[in-house]
DNA sequence: ACCGGTATCAGCCAAAAGGTGGAGAGACCA
DNA sequence: TGGTCTCTCCACCTTTTGGCTGATACCGGT
């Protein structure tokens, strides 16, 4: 059996290391890189050419995760990349799958789970954590509530605290159709102010 | 010298394993147990008396960080503790410093920050990362921005997105004063809205 | 006994937000 | 071509929020 060779991506020496002594475990995986950014991981990807990329989303400056995984994915579409991150926002994980994406795991996941999805990967097999699965299918049980891509904008500037009016000059309409797309926001969501929203916004779509 | 002998205690699996790996390359420091919640941590602690715990504060289900910390030194006033974690949230700072924590580390800390503040909590010495500390310094520099127990209280509050007639009812107080309870928070928070204080509490505050 | 901080309440007014209903333009797909 | 989705805008009205000023009451420390 060939031996995996994987990348790992995270801004946390702490994380990086405990991955690598995880997966030092198993004979057919070898860690053959590491970057802590994700301009770091598209060099570190040139030059390893590993055949799966284990990636954190949230990198603290620069570059983040999904931009990584979508220039990774153009230099090279057979990529296999697995996001490895610690929240499991809506907007993250359809974002991470847009990219291209091949698993999505927790940081709370089993190293049973990590090993397998590493595998998985390998074979183009899609590997997610439970949690992860439930809300992708939530999604597609709800299509009603899936934000459109400007509310989602929208939504993204209002957990900033702006007013309407603030919102119209940001996005460049007015006031009105700010209304209007607040109030589909609030339908979608299942709130009825936009202080709710806010909360929701943070807490469930992971927008901070 | 004598070896520094250390628990830890975090949900996740890799996080561990990455701080074992870390911990194991300095020939002064062991890592005698391992937790993945806070009642965990006490029964370790209680078996293998560790000169030093690293805990993170949030764990999934079960008794917080801050918790296990109280009970610890209850048990043992002069145990060290460590706290690690991903947030730097103001909230959760000065309730782990009442806890009695010695030191206060983020996950993306250098290894050496990390071996330093092992060391020093066995002396006594506290040791905190960079962001930690300035913002306890902000605290002590802004008195005035301190949040009260009352407004403390109707802020949580506030972050579920109740209007001020439910603020009022929830609290057995009067509109009225919800009203200058909220004027007074968005002066201490330097924000205009309810909107924006939201943003801030839940963000900064850790209020989630 | 006085003072500062906290918590409570009131009234007034302007600004912001929310609810309702309607409507036109462009994209995309069957 | 017709239907659906999305984005844009408008008017009217009610409710909510925020800014301001001022007031009473309790507690704790000096």
């Amino acid at each position: 059996m060939n031996t995996i060779s994987v990348l790992l991506v995270d801004d946390h020496t702490v994380v990086r290391s405990g991955l690598k002594a995880l997966l030092g475990t198993q004979g057919d995986i070898a860690v053959v890189g590491e970057a802590a950014s994700g301009e770091e991981a598209l060099e570190a990807a040139h030059d390893h050419k590993p055949a799966v990329v284990l990636m954190d989303l949230a990198m603290g400056a620069g570059m983040d995760g999904i931009e990584a995984i979508k220039l990774l994915r153009q230099w090279n579409p057979k990529q296999a990349v697995i996001v490895f991150t610690t929240y499991d926002s809506d907007a993250d994980i359809v974002r991470a799958v847009d990219a291209g994406a091949m698993g999505y795991l927790l940081k709370d996941a089993a190293p049973e789970e990590i090993f397998a999805a590493v595998r998985g990967a390998v074979q183009g097999k899609s590997v997610m954590s439970a949690p992860v699965a439930s809300r992708l299918f939530q999604q597609l049980r709800n299509p009603d509530e899936i934000l459109t891509p400007r509310e989602a904008e929208l939504l993204s500037l209002l957990t900033e605290g702006l007013s309407n009016r603030d919102l119209g000059k940001r996005l460049f309409i007015s006031e009105a159709t700010v209304k209007t797309h607040l109030a589909h926001i609030y339908a979608k969501l299942g709130v009825e102010t936009r202080a709710a929203a806010i909360a929701t916004a943070i807490r469930r779509e992971g927008m901070r």
